[in-house]
DNA sequence: CGCCTTTGTCCTGTGAGTGGAAGAAGTCGA
DNA sequence: TCGACTTCTTCCACTCACAGGACAAAGGCG
């Protein structure tokens, strides 16, 4: 099948597609209700997305009374490759243009060893999921990458925990590779997007959503839109001090939250617990293991490990005083907690939300929501097929 | 003179309408090679725009090498009143159309006495300024309130430090009282628009701006509009812990940056090193006025006083710990500091600088510039007169 | 089976906007 | 001082987007 290259030609058929997008298969007079246009109007904007190929007829609606209404949906055939790139992990998944995830496959990888044999990885991942019929190619494809990107050029800039990316070209790259419309983002935005467009924040327009991973980062969407920053750095908040002259981190300062809270320190902090004795829970698991992670650590909090539960807690006050002064400065509507250490839920859930209601005035506190993210590991991914979908169904 | 009730019918009107505002008188040639529209879609809109007397003809212009192009300009008749409330004075000026102050009044005042009485101040300002044949009347006006406000009505909510202004309808009420539309925002949003328009945050899109004075607060600049979050408290960063355990505050917490560096603070501070005998300097001026200021602390440290230096700097460091965690936040492309202590000047900004350089990572601090304001006490009231004005310049 | 509602198509009118032509008003060099 | 060249302004014809009405097609309902 060759692929799709049309892009809508003005911004009528580009709120259609989004439309079609995000509600699924609609009727023509369905989607007149929802675009302010004469119905003639609508009728010559919806044929001419018919013979591009991006849109196609879907049999008969519903009567709402009188004549039935002729369905129309995006082209079943079109494909998204998401691409979420974590510190440990990569996760490929293909979508349609509705972004409904058809395939998903995730592997251990490590970003350290550059964006060559990571981006092997990924191609053979794509392939594997397109030898099992679900594409034939791809449309387009997002990329989410743990660090900062000069958002325009899709480059990684600067990238700590990813020596050897700095300045590579991922979107041009990626695009000659896979032969179709890349777009790059950090990883925590396209969680952010995940979760807006199929999660706990739908139809919330400024909202935080901080994902906790190996690190801990923090997508911000401002009137619907992820602010990047003017160097594509914003949301990086796991180097704002959490705890005066505290622990040393990577970065060289003291008291870095990332230092006393992540996938990372709390794994360290667990090995460092089992070894003193504190925890049997832990210390059998370290045995079995050879090494802990934040997963261990959730399963003895689970089985009612008071060690574990504190470890958690202490994290969980220490990321939530740092949320509290961004709840002050933002004033969100909505704050979404995500990422690897997910698991630790409502334990580490209820030590953020005590320090923020605590710390924060009440005007900004009122009515906030903070909440466990709802997607998992497929928040990132649906987030780059947004990316991308947003990209081709804008006019070009 | 009868005020202008006109209102640009159309997004081109509205464009040449900021133009002119902020460029100054013009040529139709000179607009036109701004705007990217037709000579004679030009020509029909300005010929609309003198119709409604918001525009008038000034002239001929320099030629460019032809023919002289016939300059015009926003009537000089109109005028703006901007009011900016502190928390223990008033500022109230007033503009022409292109956002330059005219006449400007600086009183003490204490916003604790409530909206009726402040109204009243307000009010005779305002009058005086008439008296002096500056204005016939207001055009507009805009307000600042040192406090969160719900800004689509333009009422003050939940204001910390002004019992009795919650939920006074102060749009509603000085907008019959002057008989011109107003409108209302937090005064440091003001500030920030101010800057943004015509002092050091020209040209930059996203930036943050931090007001000192009584209290401490941020406005917040994305994509050149100001960010109010969603209940109007957003940027409220004086009740971010600066210091765990610290002093208590008025807001029930312990440790907020308002509590150790403020106006207020300083002063407190200040009077209780002279009390303590730590400086003569402090110590001559407290006998001397029987109290002590932020100026006099300013005035102090000019002259050399340790002490006082040592409280600026000090109060510069919790400041400076703060914005370094917004910075990394928000990534912003400059900070401005102003408010009522910027007489502290550059002591204060070494420290801020030192702290922010320190603790952000270097993507976001590489090229990230922290200045002191350029209009002091004048911020405010520009910044109010362009919120009125960008709200009359928009397509009714 | 007739009447009402909804949907899709066709057609015309209107207003926005472009671009060219022509004239008006300059500059500049000989 | 005059003519050649520029720049600015106005006028006009043409295109295009879009609205809205008329009408036909297709269905529901009593």
């Amino acid at each position: 099948m060759r692929r799709m290259t049309a892009r809508p030609a003005n911004t009528h058929q580009a709120r259609l597609l989004k439309l079609l997008r995000d509600g699924g298969p609609n009727s023509r007079a369905q989607l007149g209700d929802q675009v302010d246009l004469s119905r003639s109007k609508l009728a010559v904007e919806v044929d001419r997305l018919l013979e591009t190929g991006l849109v196609v007829a879907d049999g008969l609606a519903a009567s709402r009374g009188g004549r039935r209404s002729h369905n129309i949906r995006l082209n079943p055939g079109l494909r998204f490759l998401g691409v979420d790139i974590g510190a440990t992990s990569v996760d490929v998944a293909v979508t349609n243009a509705e972004l409904e995830i058809l395939g998903h496959l995730n592997q251990p990888m490590d970003v350290r060893e550059g964006p060559v044999a990571v981006f092997e990885q990924v191609l053979s991942m794509a392939a594997k999921l397109k030898a099992t019929g679900l594409a034939e190619g791809f449309d387009g494809a997002g990329i989410g990458v743990p660090g900062p990107v000069r958002f325009p050029e899709g480059v990684p800039v600067a990238p700590p925990i990813m020596p050897g990316w700095d300045g590579f070209p991922v979107r041009e790259a990626l695009s000659q590779e896979l032969g179709c419309p890349v777009m790059v983002d950090n990883d925590v935005n396209l969680m952010a997007m995940g979760e807006q467009h199929a999660g706990v924040a739908r139809s919330v327009g400024d909202f935080l959503c901080v994902k906790i991973g190996t690190g801990i980062g923090c997508g911000i969407v401002v009137g619907g839109d992820v602010h990047r920053g003017v160097t594509g750095s914003a949301g990086d908040i796991g180097h704002i001090q959490a705890v005066p002259d505290g622990r040393p981190c990577a970065c060289g300062n003291r008291g870095c939250l990332e230092a006393h809270f992540s996938g990372a320190a709390l794994a360290r902090d667990a090995v460092e617990a089992a070894q003193q004795g504190l925890s049997a829970e832990l210390a059998g698991r370290l045995e079995t293991n050879g090494t802990l992670t934040a997963v261990d650590v959730a399963a003895a909090a689970a089985a009612g490990d008071a060690t574990a539960l504190d470890l958690i807690r202490e994290g969980g006050n220490h990321t939530g005083q740092v949320i509290a002064g961004l709840v002050s400065f933002f004033n969100p509507g909505l704050v979404v907690i995500g990422g690897g250490v997910t698991g630790l839920g409502h334990t580490l859930l209820a030590a953020i939300r005590t320090q923020v209601y605590r710390q924060s005035l009440p005007l900004a506190t009122g009515n906030l929501p903070i909440v466990l993210g709802e997607l998992g590991p497929t928040a990132g991914v649906i987030g780059a097929a947004r990316l991308i979908s947003d990209h081709l169904f804008s006019p070009a």
